[in-house]
Formats: structure tokens, C-alpha cells, sequence
DNA sequence: CAGTTGACGGCCC
DNA sequence: GGGGCCGCCAACT
């Protein structure tokens, strides 16, 4: 299982993270992390749902009910979306990567 | 192994 | 803010 699918599941409730910051951590190119999500298998176990865009834009959800589920899924977190996008004060970044490295027995 | 294709980002205009 | 361009990297022909 690749890591940032396992950082998705340490993204506190209300919050969400953009490609980018997947990519930071992960030492990526946002372009891998766009793949990894879009061939997600398994998007139950691991909330995708909760990565945007920098620019806050939703861009897809290959899961069952496609972009309006994730808007959903994302609205019954309290998280404003104003015209298919995700505010800003939102985004959540990953500090202690070591932290989370120790709290998640995969790595 | 060599293209192709995206759930992107940064830069420029 | 938005459109055009290019670099990026993993998955899939």
C-alpha cells in the first residue's frame, strides 16, 4: 500500500489536504498522487475523498457516485464548498511526519 | 522497453 | 481569477 494512502486515514476530522502537501511528504510529483487516488481501490478504507486541489477545486472521485458524493461526504465533515471548491482554511498540513510514521504500524 | 494518459502545480499573460 | 504550457510520475498499454 503506498504511504499516502495511509496519511489520508491520519487527516483529522473537519480538515482536508490538498495534492500537493500528499506529494511534499511523500516525495512526489501531485501528478503520482492524482494516479494513486484515481486507482484507489479501496476508497472505504481510505478517505480520498479528502484530497483537493491547491486551489481548493474538488477535480474528481473515481468512487461510487462520483464529484456530488465527495461534495457530500465532505459537507458532513462542516467543510464549506463554495461552487465546487474547498476553502482554503481547510487545508491541513502534515508537520510531525516521524509522529505519524510511528502511530501507523504499516510504515 | 517506449509511448500515452491523467483526480496536479507552477509560471506567465 | 482563469487560460495556455510545460514538467512531473505512476499505471497501463
Amino acid at each position: 500500500m503506498h504511504k499516502a494512502l495511509l496519511l489520508l486515514s491520519t487527516i483529522p476530522c473537519g480538515k482536508v489536504v490538498t495534492y500537493q502537501e500528499l506529494a511534499r511528504v511523500c516525495e512526489t510529483s501531485p501528478r503520482a498522487i492524482g494516479q494513486i487516488m484515481a486507482h484507489n481501490i479501496d476508497p472505504i478504507r481510505y478517505p480520498c475523498y479528502k484530497v483537493v486541489a491547491s486551489s481548493g477545486k474538488l477535480c474528481g472521485y473515481s468512487g461510487a457516485g462520483g464529484l456530488s458524493r465527495k461534495k457530500q461526504l465532505l459537507t458532513l465533515e462542516r467543510i464549506i464548498i463554495k461552487n465546487g471548491r474547498v476553502d482554503p482554511a481547510h487545508f491541513y498540513t502534515f508537520k510531525n511526519i516521524s509522529g505519524i510514521i510511528s502511530s501507523s504500524p504499516e510504515f
